[in-house]
DNA sequence: CGGACACTTGAATTCAGTCAATTCGCGTGG
DNA sequence: CCACGCGAATTGACTGAATTCAAGTGTCCG
């Protein structure tokens, strides 16, 4: 069996059933709103594991909520290296660029099967100017991301391999906790040890290193496609000591 | 004599007229736009080398753009080492969020004099509501910086000192010469060395090391307020091999 | 049960950090 | 105009964190 349950063709989902509404470009719409947003879905998609939604250089005319699955953003470097810049869960909104004809300067890779839901880029200048408030959560989210990236930035400038580590845990774990996952419990965790290396700045055999290193301290097993948390409170607070 | 010229507590410059309105928010705006627009600033203020236009932690409850001088955005770890975000220029968008009420989570100091235009959340959300195209342009600076900023974390997080360092001042030198500077010559500098080592994610020694390097291979001087380049299309050549 | 991939470990190396001592250059004040 | 002082830049010696290379071992999945 794979890590996760092979999703099926399903028919598809209605906006207001959607898992990843809660925490999508949309969360904030009426009733009425949302209907029309539905309208407005250009298609419903699957990836499997490994399968690109984009790669960098693509101009993909559409943007992408991800409904189900995990997806890796990532910059590649000339001599093969990657940076991954942000892990994409349920809800998450890839891929928009004010101008969609310029090419996208990142890829975005499937880690589990995936269902992605798509809007063109002419669907999308119609919501935006039907609804205010999606402009609103537009914004919002861009600020979000830049946020994020910010703080990834500055932990991956200046933090030891151990606190670089923590901290991209506990962003994680924070995420999954807010979609409902109960982090006291064995939970699947589809990146490899290289995949976390290459979010935060280091190589896969560092990184087991300092894997090892939480693991002997009792604090977080991480490994095998599973994270299992021991002491979340060490781990936040390993995670703080950055700021 | 300081490194730049005092800025003169003057007049206020009209809109029209301000030397930063080909590079800032608003540079896309109609003549009656833009008429409307000076109406909505709300003040301009000028800032003395080492001010904070805003810290960590502040809610300023104005968006502010640089008209002219040097601005470094910074995020300050608990243990006193500063990750440098972004250099700000002359038309560049600062401290805006989507809820200005919220906490600003990264510093801005003034590296030089400088002059800056200030909006208020009022303004600011009046003038959203009577321009679309000011929100295209929001919606496009912040995907810039983002951009920007995902960039440099790939760079921080794999590429060698030296050529982080190569790929820092191309872009600096990039958005001087866009200003109209001549960088075939000795061109002011502002930013110490340990500066440029907290943007880039190294030590103030380690970055003097790669600079003497740099100097020696005869391709940049850059030190003491001042930078030489003496071999653009080397420096460029670094820079282009991380990615 | 076997193959592939992920993870682990050790040893040697290297890039970058730390500490400490000068030197350099600029702005100030005499 | 020169001397002084201070922060910035430089250098050397040493340390240390992280990488590289290489050889395992473990786990998952077909």
């Amino acid at each position: 069996m794979s890590l996760l349950p092979k999703l099926p063709i399903e028919e598809k989902i209605s906006c207001e059933t959607c898992s990843s509404r809660r925490h999508a470009w949309f969360k904030q719409c009426s009733q009425k709103d949302l209907e029309h947003f539905q309208l407005l879905r250009s298609t419903q998609t699957t990836l499997k594991a490994g399968d690109y939604l984009f790669m960098e250089g693509d101009t993909p005319n559409s943007a992408y909520t991800l409904q189900e699955g995990w997806i890796l953003c990532f910059k590649t470097l000339s001599n093969g290296q990657r940076q991954v810049l942000s892990v994409a869960f349920s809800g998450d909104f890839l891929g928009y660029r004010t101008k969609m004809n310029q090419a996208i300067n990142y890829s975005a890779m499937a880690v589990t099967d995936c269902r992605i839901c798509s809007f063109s880029e002419k669907n999308i200048i119609q919501l935006l100017q039907h609804s205010p408030e999606l402009i609103q959560s537009l914004i919002s989210i861009q600020e979000t991301q830049a946020n994020t990236c910010r703080t990834r930035l500055t932990y991956v400038g200046q933090a030891p391999a151990k606190l670089k580590l923590a901290y991209f845990l506990v962003d994680i774990l924070n995420k999954l906790k807010m979609r409902g996952v109960d982090i006291n419990q064995s939970i699947d965790f589809p990146l490899t040890h290289e995949d976390v290396a290459d979010a935060i700045g280091i190589t896969s055999v560092h990184m087991c290193r300092v894997a090892v290193e939480l693991r002997r301290a009792n604090i977080v097993d991480c490994r095998h496609n599973h994270i299992r948390v021991h002491d979340f409170e060490a781990l936040k607070e390993l995670a703080a000591s950055v700021f």
